[in-house]
DNA sequence: TCTCTCCGCTTGCACTCTGCAACCGGTGAG
DNA sequence: CTCACCGGTTGCAGAGTGCAAGCGGAGAGA
């Protein structure tokens, strides 16, 4: 009757959904790139991960529940991935593994802002841009914002963009 | 001359180093069961880690700088293991990965307790144990503080399996 | 000195997972 | 009717995983 975990630990059962190459990837282009459907994740992975590997984590995550998939009416063949609760609540996780990252790794400048920008606005900024994935994902009711964390962590990533270039 | 890196994301960087299961487990038995030789990680292992595994692992995290092996110079043969700046920096990653575990998947009580007074127990306690890490694995210096982290970690679970038992 | 145990690993093997490329049937637009 | 695009699947070679057994060196006891 038990599962086949490794242990109870809850670091080693997130590390048994979590822990590859692959899976915070997706979440994260979903998460920071709205990119909701199989062909952009594909297609503009930063990373360049393969179709099967993508289909595999997909139904992965669906399984786990940190992603669902729904059919567009109007295109029967195109199929929306959203994020559940449960991914929006790895944005901390996210946000520290880019915190780490950026301070120890060879990231690029552009790409470094959005975990900057997080990093910085520390836990309330989180719990924004959270509030705001859940409208996106899971259709909550918008809360009156001063400015869209989304929108702010896109337009510095432009900026930093545009600025990489002219340099 | 450029490096063979998926990209620069700082978070795909942190998952070309910590992406796979096993190698944040053998820094969380590091960090939090203090096993700093071989066999004790082999064999003190929660999730059964295999000795091939293991030695590749510590290969790897040496390489990347997050680990340290120097012999003992009385058991010549023993070889001590430490965490370096950089993975006592994993912290934060550690602790929100156990929150959400300890939220969303099956974590035994005992083995949670130690994730949810880190997470309770905010930043400024992470700030607290990271510096006893220092001076248990790089030499700092102790400063005086009221009571130590790790003790209080270790008694809290003591106390959470002693009554596991008797219930 | 001889033996016994423990030390950090290594080796061999079967099995699974990964990454790449080619391909698939269904669908909507022109 | 065609054609590009949709979300995938399939085949294959090579890399990674998990298990069990074994390795030489060292420390301890007799």
């Amino acid at each position: 009757m038990e599962s086949e975990h490794r242990s109870g630990c809850p670091i080693n059962l997130s590390l048994e959904v979590l822990g590859d190459s692959w899976s915070l990837i997706v979440i994260r282009d979903i998460m920071f790139g709205d990119r909701r459907h199989y062909r952009q994740l594909l297609n503009e992975s930063e990373e360049g991960i393969a179709s099967n590997i993508l289909s595999d984590r997909l139904k992965r995550l669906t399984a786990h529940g940190l992603v669902t998939k729904q059919s567009d009416p109007a295109h029967k063949q195109r199929q929306l991935y959203s994020l559940t609760e449960q991914s929006i609540q790895l944005v901390p996780v996210l946000v520290q593994l880019g915190a780490w990252g950026r301070k120890f790794l060879p990231a690029s400048p552009e790409l470094s802002i959005r975990a900057r920008i997080l990093d910085e606005g520390g836990p309330e900024l989180w719990a924004d841009f959270m509030d705001e994935l859940r409208v996106m994902h899971l259709g909550a009711e918008p809360r009156a914002s001063a400015e869209s964390v989304f929108e702010k962590l896109e337009k510095a990533y432009q900026e930093a963009v545009a600025a990489g270039r002219s340099s």
